[in-house]
DNA sequence: GACCAATCGGAACGATTTGGTCCGATTAAC
DNA sequence: GTTAATCGGACCAAATCGTTCCGATTGGTC
């Protein structure tokens, strides 16, 4: 019921990312020294991030990393997939089925909790984590 | 972002354990045998539910299990927790503090999050998922 | 045109947590 | 008092997660 810490710190990276949109260029490095983050670290995290879409790099010297979104059409459920893969809180829900699913009477129930719990995160934009402050 | 399969099983063991509320007492090699999870799993499980307090052991022959409180006053946030701790998808939400809280703009934002997943898993009572069949 | 430097991408290693199994302590019944 | 059945905790193996390192690719520079 947690989500793992390479999540939380995608989350982080993507946040610190969405602040350099402006100049539309950045590199890991960069990313990693503002996060606090290991710089191995935060290139896997980039790697999995550009993989999924959400990150658009450039190799070579002088590259670097942009959005490939605006940051408002990138939600932390995208952050988290883009790491976790698909939100499913049991295996029941992608996988085929449990491996003990006699009389699951549970299994009908699960993707109500699932969609709840992916529209909570999707309902956060990338631009409101990006806010120096909370709103409030 | 997926719950163990400790925490699975334990809602399937819960639910299956509610059924036998009727009687009163059943055991936890009976709970195995009907959900078809390895008795020494099961056997973990009641542990620490009724560590939890939503189980009720006695031992000694003769004895068994029943639950702790009316299956109506058991929701499915109250077994993960049992199983799984508190639901913090971060550990900045129970811990002190993120390892890197430079600047972690974000963490503002996660009990949100968090708040919104535990009431989702609060709002799914035992009784619901001991039907047989899902009600709509 | 060739060299060099900087960057991303993937692969390998180690650590931690999770899941499964076993044995002992406790208790009620006989 | 003995026996039998149960829960409770402890040990061990496996999988995943997290970190680190090395190679492939690309742009700039001489």
């Amino acid at each position: 019921m947690r989500l793992s810490n390479l999540a939380d710190y995608a989350v982080v990276t993507m946040s610190a990312a969405a602040r350099h949109c402006g100049g539309g260029r950045t590199s890991a490095a960069e990313l990693a020294a503002e996060t606090g983050l290991p710089v191995p670290t935060v290139q896997k995290l980039v790697s999995k991030l550009s993989a999924a879409g959400l990150l658009r790099s450039t190799r070579g010297s002088g590259g670097g990393l942009q959005l490939a979104r605006p940051a408002a059409a990138i939600s932390v459920a995208d952050i988290v997939e883009a790491v976790e893969g698909p939100i499913a809180l049991t295996a029941c829900i992608e996988g085929t089925d449990c491996t003990v699913s006699h009389d699951c009477s549970v299994r009908p129930h699960w993707p109500v909790v699932n969609q709840a719990l992916r529209g909570a995160l999707a309902g956060i934009p990338l631009t409101q984590l990006a806010l120096e402050k909370e709103p409030a």
